[in-house]
DNA sequence: GCTCTGCGTAGAGGA
């Protein structure tokens, strides 16, 4: 039976006398978890072949005996933990039920946390190793290219690909990559061929002597013992795993065993039954030839006993305990050798700067307190988001298809259609969606692909091709897929962490000045007029321009950042600086984008501006622009390192190929979106910064609650009042419209640029008079008091009223595209959709902020009162009246609005 | 409680 809780007290370890001799054992106290909702919840596969396991039911507290080496997992325990005991045995002691471990027992600390099979490769060489791997990423080298491309040629002979055809097709993809390590397809290709000729011999063996069953690359899950991986291939049942390093000793190396072992635990959950694995080490062929036989002999076979698959378990506990505490290893976890370690170095400077307790020892100077508290601060709360991830992994088993679905996780009762064989060994799958039901999964995203469950069943990882009423998907293997779910990633986090770690520890210092406020940042001298209407903006680009440090530039709605920056970068164009443009959303750089281009018309060449982005990434009309990745490596370095101007998100600013990229000017739209990690991934590329955002609009999306709420931009605007300037006309909204904005968000230093801004009505659009609306619609601010429905989310007296308001308006001349509605909650969102046209565009606030309509109208979905966060954060608010141009109408309870005294006072401007 | 975009996935190797 497994036994399954929550560690409710001190654990107790102590040794006793046995039979067998001395035995160590711990003591845990475990609350029992309950079992409450028996519909939705299914039992996790078994290492038992006896039968299906039991879960003990019930919420009383009771004590689990850990016996001999599962006290070392004791050790990590504390209260709150999660604990699972597989096999556990049931006795009778005073009275009470309690239980202890047998010999066929796992215990597992946190199964829902998912440790990846590379960290604890990492981990069993070094748990500081581990720590330093996560905090810097791994960088672009050969080596690892060249094993990545190994290992891709390997999948592909394996799914009946041709081998030459394999590794030409292979290398192209990777010419970008190739190209900026200065390597050449030819050399590259020789490399690689050598290598996979080891394994093609290999291959040729297995298939003479016996009938060989073979599957590549399979992502698997556990939810048991809370691993995850990829293993490269499986064999008869066993795991294969593939070495392009050198290997010249008899036995696998220790840790590329324990990889293999975390994959032949992946794989009994999955049903089988492994006691052996295979290491393939592709460089020893030539070396290592069999003196007897004379074969290739690049296979080490290995047995994999309980005690090695025990010790992996308890590694994955320990990494699992630490991360979750948020502990930081020392390296004294483990007992590898400092002296042997070739991360020696970096491993004293890291701990010497940060001043962290390392077995390496410290050299160097600390940094200063401030940043050390920074480091800790923010270290804490990326890690916090990283664990708002990986809960949603557990919620893969942990929810069931229809809470996935109604949580927009999953995409459920998908009509499998057919799967079709592409070249290169991979398959097209196609899906029909039987239901209208909408979901975060979007073309181009990474899903689970499975028959009906995504860790149980058969499942594949998959790409999303299209997305309409039918799915297409590639994978490498055929699933008769009729679900999709998201597949969770640690990609953001990781490239935060590092963003953090390179500002801090590779940053120059006089940048770390400006960023905690020891020095002021300086400007050149610069008299040249920019644009001679408008002083604000010419001040924004005088300042951008002259920046030695950093500019700020504050662009409040509708008054012009897009084209101030624009002119901006133009202007350090024509200076012959190499520029960067980011922004956190592919829309927004997308935006900055097109206005960039229509400035730099006539400066320079339009092949000296480059897109970095994936292709579902970046819009239509900017993917003449979009950096490929495959191709000549010397082509494809040429296209970046010629181009000008590079414009990405600050996430693929993260990226290998851009971190090897330097610019003298980094011009961040949309800044206050971003996390203050988020900020340093494009400006870390750059001499200087220029920042460009609303801190009055909306804030950074963080999963948990933390340090990332606040943007490095508006921490910057405080601390640097006089490298900021605001811009303050606005090109977008009547003066009726603006008025409540600018008075209660910006001082009231928001002002129409124009006369003819301040006065555009209605009447203005063609075929459109105002004397066809009825009287309280003909105020370009217009109040409708609806009661409400009382329901929640949704508001359907609201969405009906809405719908009136629309035809009302298209009775007036009005174009239903000139129309938008925004509402606080995606439910309201769909209320209202299904009640007006489809040319209507309806969306959340979150989402029209960066856009504009002529009519905006407000469906605020309240009744009673104002309750809720989307309604406390005012800065949701400032969005959603600042979308519109002409008009503007606010639907809701006016009951529940005068609740909230800044909601009360929008009223009264509404009305007045 | 609610809003929700990114990212080649995870792993590739050095000594």
């Amino acid at each position: 039976m497994h036994v399954r809780g929550t560690v409710a007290g001190d654990v107790e370890v102590k040794s006793v006398s046995t039979s067998y001799g001395e035995s160590d054992l711990a003591e845990v106290p475990l609350r029992l978890e309950r079992d409450g909702d028996e519909s939705t919840r299914q039992e996790p596969v078994s290492r038992d072949t006896a039968g299906q396991p039991d879960i003990v039911d019930g919420h009383e507290t009771t004590t689990v005996t850990l016996w001999n080496k599962w006290t070392e997992s004791a050790e990590y325990l504390e209260p709150g933990l999660e604990l699972l005991v597989t096999n556990a045995e049931e006795k009778e002691y005073r009275g009470e039920t309690q239980y202890s471990t047998t010999g066929d027992s796992y215990v597992v600390v946190e199964p829902t946390f998912l440790v990846n099979v590379t960290s604890i490769r990492n981990w069993v060489e070094c748990p500081r190793l581990y720590f330093l791997n996560k905090l810097s990423g791994v960088p672009l080298n050969y080596p690892v290219v060249k094993g990545t491309l190994v290992h891709e040629v390997f999948g592909d002979l394996l799914r009946g690909r041709e081998l030459e055809e394999s590794i030409d097709a292979r290398v192209d993809e990777r010419g970008l990559e190739l190209g900026l390590l200065g390597e050449t397809a030819e050399s590259v290709t020789e490399d690689v061929r050598e290598n996979a000729k080891a394994i093609e011999g290999w291959l040729e063996q297995g298939r003479l002597t016996e009938e060989d069953s073979w599957r590549s690359e399979q992502l698997l899950i556990s939810e048991t013992f809370g691993i995850r991986g990829r293993a490269d291939a499986i064999r008869r049942g066993a795991p294969v795993e593939l070495k392009t390093g050198k290997n010249l000793k008899k036995v696998p190396r220790f840790k590329d065993k324990v990889q293999a072992a975390c994959y032949a635990l992946l794989l009994e959950e999955h049903g089988g039954d492994v006691d052996t694995g295979t290491l393939l080490y592709t460089k020893n062929s030539a070396l290592d030839r069999n003196e007897e036989t004379g074969d290739l002999t690049p296979a080490k076979d290995f047995s994999m006993g309980d005690g090695l698959l025990k010790f992996v378990v308890r590694l994955r506990n320990e990494l699992a305990a630490m991360e979750i505490k948020g502990e930081i290893p020392t390296g004294y976890e483990g007992s590898a050798k400092c002296e042997y370690c070739f991360e020696q170095d970096t491993c004293m400077v890291v701990s010497g700067r940060l001043d962290q307790e390392s077995k390496a020892g410290q050299i160097g100077q600390a940094l200063p307190e401030e940043e050390r508290e920074y480091f800790d601060r923010f270290y804490r709360a990326i890690e916090e988001e990283r664990r708002e991830v990986h809960r949603e992994y557990a919620k893969l088993w942990e929810q069931d298809a229809q809470e996935r679905a109604d949580d927009d996780r999953a995409l459920i009762d998908l009509e499998f259609v057919e799967k079709r064989p592409l070249e290169g060994g991979r398959w097209e799958l196609r899906a029909r969606r039987t239901s209208g039901a909408n979901s975060k999964i979007r073309e181009g995203d990474f899903v689970l692909a499975s028959d009906g469950h995504p860790v149980r069943g058969s499942s594949e990882l998959a790409i999303i091709e299209r997305l309409d009423e039918e799915v297409v998907l590639t994978a490498d293997e055929p699933v008769e897929v009729t679900r999709l779910d998201v597949y969770p990633s640690e990609l953001t986090t990781d490239r935060l962490l590092a963003a953090m770690h390179d500002a801090l520890l590779k940053g120059d210092e006089r940048r770390k000045d400006i960023l905690f406020g020891r020095a002021d940042p300086e400007f050149d001298t610069v008299s040249e007029t920019f644009i001679d209407n408008n002083a604000a903006q010419n001040e924004a680009v005088t300042k951008a321009v002259s920046a030695q440090d950093c500019a700020l530039i504050h662009g409040p709605p509708g008054t012009g950042k897009t084209y101030t920056i624009a002119r901006a970068i133009r202007a350090m164009v024509e200076r012959g600086e190499r520029v960067l443009l980011s922004a956190f959303t592919n829309r927004a750089v997308d935006n900055a984008l097109e206005a960039l281009l229509e400035q730099l018309d006539d400066v320079i060449d339009e092949d000296r501006v480059v897109r970095v982005g994936s292709e579902s990434g970046v819009r239509e009309d900017m993917q003449s622009y979009r950096l490929e990745r495959s191709g000549d490596p010397e082509d494809r370095l040429a296209e970046l390192q010629n181009a000008q101007v590079v414009a990405a998100t600050t996430a693929t600013c993260g990226s290998r190929v851009m971190k090897e990229q330097a610019f003298d000017a980094a011009l961040v739209d949309e800044a206050a979106q971003l996390t203050e990690p988020g900020t340093c991934a494009a400006i870390n590329l750059a001499e200087r910064f220029v920042l460009v955002g609303d801190h009055e609009q909306l804030p950074p999306v963080v999963r948990a609650e933390n340090d990332l709420t606040e943007s490095l931009f508006e921490r910057l605007v405080d601390l640097h009042p006089d490298a900021g300037v605001m811009l303050d006309r606005q090109y977008r909204m009547n003066q009726r419209i603006q008025a409540f904005a600018s008075r209660e968000f910006y001082d009231g230093e928001l002002r129409p640029a124009e006369p003819e801004i301040a006065a555009r009505t209605l009447d203005d659009l063609e075929g459109v008079s105002r004397a066809e609306l009825p009287d309280e619609l003909r105020d370009p601010v217009a109040f409708v008091d609806v009661e409400g429905d009382g329901s929640q989310y949704t508001d359907g007296e609201e969405a009906a009223r809405i719908a009136d308001l629309v035809e009302t308006y298209e009775a007036a001349g009005i174009n239903r595209t000139d129309i938008g509605v925004i509402a606080p909650f995606r439910a309201q969102v769909s209320e209202i959709t299904s009640h007006v046209p489809d040319d209507v565009s309806v969306d959340t606030v979150d989402r029209f902020q960066g856009s504009s309509q002529e009519i905006i109208i407000v469906s605020f979905t309240a009744t009673g009162s104002l309750e809720g966060p989307i309604f406390e954060d005012y800065r949701r608010i400032n969005v959603a009246l600042t979308r519109p141009k002409r008009a503007l109408v606010l639907v809701g309870d006016s009951g529940a609005l005068a609740t909230d005294p800044v909601y009360e006072r929008m009223l009264e401007w509404a009305n007045g």
